[in-house]
DNA sequence: CTTGTGACTGACCATATGGTCATTGTAATA
DNA sequence: TATTACAATGACCATATGGTCAGTCACAAG
C-alpha cells in the first residue's frame, strides 16, 4: 500500500468495528424487520455496548440505510458484471437470474431485508428503486439491441425486462419461503428458456 | 330477511362501527405500515375514541388481520369469478392479469398494504401465502388442461402460473409507483400476449 | 511505571404508544 | 318520566425502546 494511505490501527479498528455492527444489523433486521429491529439486540450481536453503535452511527436509520446501501450497491454491480461478460441475449437474460439466485442463496438475510423493504424511509424509497432499475435497463438495452438486430420479435424493451426482474424476484421469494422446486441452475434455465419462447421470431 | 336473522338495531350500529374503523385501519395502515399505524390515528380517522375501537377489536393485530383478511377475501374471490367466467386459457390468463390490475386502482389502500407486507405477524404470513395461492393454483390448473389438450406446448402448469402472477404483481407495483405506462387493460393484454407467445406451439 | 487520550460502556432519560377502566351519555323500556 | 343497560369516552397506566453522557479502562507514549 502506498505511503501515505497506509491506514492506521485506529482506522483498521474503525472499520472492523463498523462492519461487525452491520453485519449485526443486517442479521437482526432480516430477522425482525426494521422497527421490530431492537438496537440492544444489535448492539448485543455485535459484541459491543449499544453505545459504542452510536460511535459509528447516527441513528437505527442510518445502520438500516448502511446495510441496504452495502448490499444493493454490491449486488447491482455483481449483476452489471455477469451480464456485460454474457455474450448473447440469452446469456444475458441467464446471467441476470442465475447471478441473483445466486445471491439470494448466498446472502439470505440481505434478501429477507429486501423482500420487507416496506420502503419506510422516504430517502430509501426512492434509492431503492434506483439500486433496482440499473441492472433492469442494462438488460432492457441488450433486449433493445437485439430486437433491432432481428434476433428477437420486436417488443418494448423496458416492459420485458421488469418482467425478468419480477419473475426472478418471485421466483427467489417462493425458495426464500421453502419452496425449492430445484438448483439455481435449473431455475434459472427455466426462467430463461420461458422467456426465450416469448421472445422467438414466430414462423 | 328470514325472520330470526332479522339484524337488531344494536347489530346493525355494531357493524357499521365495525366497518367504519376497518376503513380507517386500511386508510392509515397503507399510509404508515404496521408498526407506524397509530390507534389514536385509527380512531381519529374512524371517528370514534380510541377506547371504543377495544369495544370491537382485541388489538391492533387483530384489526390488521380483520383488514388483510377482508380484503383478501373480496380479491381471492373475485379472481377466481373472473378466471371461471372465462372460457379460453387465453382469456383466463387476461382476467388474471386485469382483475388484479383493476383492484389495485380501485382499491389502492389495501395494495400498498399487501406491498409491505412484511408479514410481521406470523400467522397472516401463512394465511397471506394461502390467499395468494388459490387464485394461482386454479390458473395452473387451467394451464395444465390446456397443455393436455396440445393447445399449447407442455410446460410446468404451477411454475407458469407464479409466474405469471409475479409480472402481474409487479406491472401493479410500478403503477403504484407511479410509473403508469398505459391503460389497465392495455397492460393486461401486453402481459396476456408476451405469456401467450411463451407458451405457443412452435412450428 | 506513569500519564494522557479517547474508545467504550451501560445506567439512565424522554418519549411514544398499545391498552385499560372509571365515568359519562344515551336510548330503550316500563 | 324514571329506570336500566350498555355503548362510548379519553385520561391514565405500563412498557418498550431510541438515544445520551458521565464515568471507566485499555493502550500508547515518554
Amino acid at each position: 500500500m502506498a505511503r501515505g494511505t497506509m491506514k492506521t490501527k485506529q482506522q483498521i479498528v474503525s472499520e472492523f468495528r463498523r462492519g461487525e455492527i452491520i453485519d449485526a444489523a443486517r442479521s437482526v433486521f432480516a430477522r425482525r424487520g426494521f422497527s421490530g429491529g431492537i438496537m440492544e439486540e444489535i448492539a448485543q450481536e455485535a459484541g459491543v455496548a449499544k453505545g459504542t453503535i452510536y460511535l459509528y452511527f447516527r441513528s437505527k436509520t442510518e445502520i438500516y440505510k448502511a446495510v441496504l446501501e452495502h448490499d444493493m450497491k454490491t449486488l447491482k454491480q455483481d449483476t452489471l458484471d455477469r451480464i456485460d461478460a454474457a455474450r448473447s441475449l440469452r446469456e444475458k437474460i441467464e446471467a441476470f437470474t442465475l447471478v441473483r439466485l445466486e445471491n439470494s442463496e448466498a446472502r439470505k438475510e440481505f434478501f429477507r431485508i429486501m423482500d420487507s423493504e416496506q420502503a419506510n424511509l422516504a430517502m430509501t424509497r426512492s434509492q431503492f428503486r434506483n439500486w433496482l432499475r440499473e441492472p433492469v435497463l442494462r438488460l432492457a438495452a441488450a433486449i433493445e439491441d437485439a430486437s433491432r438486430r432481428h434476433e428477437i420479435r420486436p417488443v418494448p424493451a423496458e416492459r420485458v425486462a421488469w418482467n425478468i426482474a419480477d419473475m426472478t424476484r418471485g421466483t427467489i421469494q417462493r425458495r426464500l419461503l421453502g419452496f425449492s422446486e430445484g438448483s439455481l441452475r435449473e431455475e434459472s434455465e427455466f426462467l430463461t428458456e420461458f422467456v426465450w419462447a416469448a421472445l422467438a421470431i414466430r414462423t
